[in-house]
DNA sequence: AATTCATTACGAAATATGTCGTATTTTTAG
DNA sequence: CTAAAAATACGACATATTTCGTAATGAATT
């Protein structure tokens, strides 16, 4: 069994990602307050756990400087992917339409987002 | 704040309300039974879980006979609409169409699945 | 009735997750 | 250089999840 690195994010380390993917790189600080915009938690919280994701090898650090600057370790592609095929499996019986038609049925999308998915099912359909 | 009951299954409770959503009823033998084609497990652990999960009122249950009988407490497609959004939410920005990219990106479709999500979005453009 | 068998009940332990307080270290300001 | 401020390290605890062993219960068989 080859060991596929398992790319697991808790809920709170999800939170944390999404800040760091947006910003590229951020301090614990920046991180911390962009999470008080969203949710209660108190500093030490928010370090204490992306020092664990460090340890996991979820985001990797430069701790040459004394504010030690975080970047992610994966990347907001692969775990959407993993993530998504996972529920797939869990939830939709291995079948990504079902997903597609749930996700499309229940959440609003604007036209254009629309119209997009219809030129990438066109793109599908010539293969 | 109207107590919306949390719909939180785990990775192995859903594994156990899969079994559950497919045969309709299922006593803890038959449960067991279909884990054991996918995974390791303990009869008495997947008895355990599944007692929990009627604690947490997931699934209900006829005692009034020896063997007790399960059935799912909350829908499949209750569960999926939760999970979705809140995957939507934590990893995709609020976008329901990135999700939906994501899925068809990487994960085949038949040409008659795409065939009716292209229906399914004629639809909602009509709207 | 006694034994066997299947089932449920339940306690306990291992691991993971999330939270925070306190101590230590490093930087900055005066 | 010293005091204050900011950041990291780390231990501890509460809760949740997963696992399983053992005991108790009820049913069926001989």
């Amino acid at each position: 069994m080859s060991t596929v690195k398992t790319i697991k994010p808790t809920e709170s380390e999800l939170e944390i990602l999404q800040v760091i993917w947006a910003k590229g790189t951020a301090s614990v600080r920046e991180v911390h307050e962009e999470l008080l915009k969203v949710k209660e938690a108190g500093y030490t919280t928010t370090l204490k756990l992306m020092q664990i994701m460090f340890e996991k090898g979820l985001v990797k650090r430069d701790d040459s400087v004394k504010t030690h600057i975080y970047q992610a370790a994966v990347s907001r592609e692969k775990t959407q992917k993993h993530l998504v095929g996972k529920m797939i499996d869990s939830l939709f019986g291995g079948s990504p339409t079902e997903l597609v038609i749930q996700a499309l049925g229940n959440h609003k999308a604007t036209a254009d987002e629309l119209e997009a998915i219809q030129q990438l099912i066109d793109n599908l359909k010539k293969q």
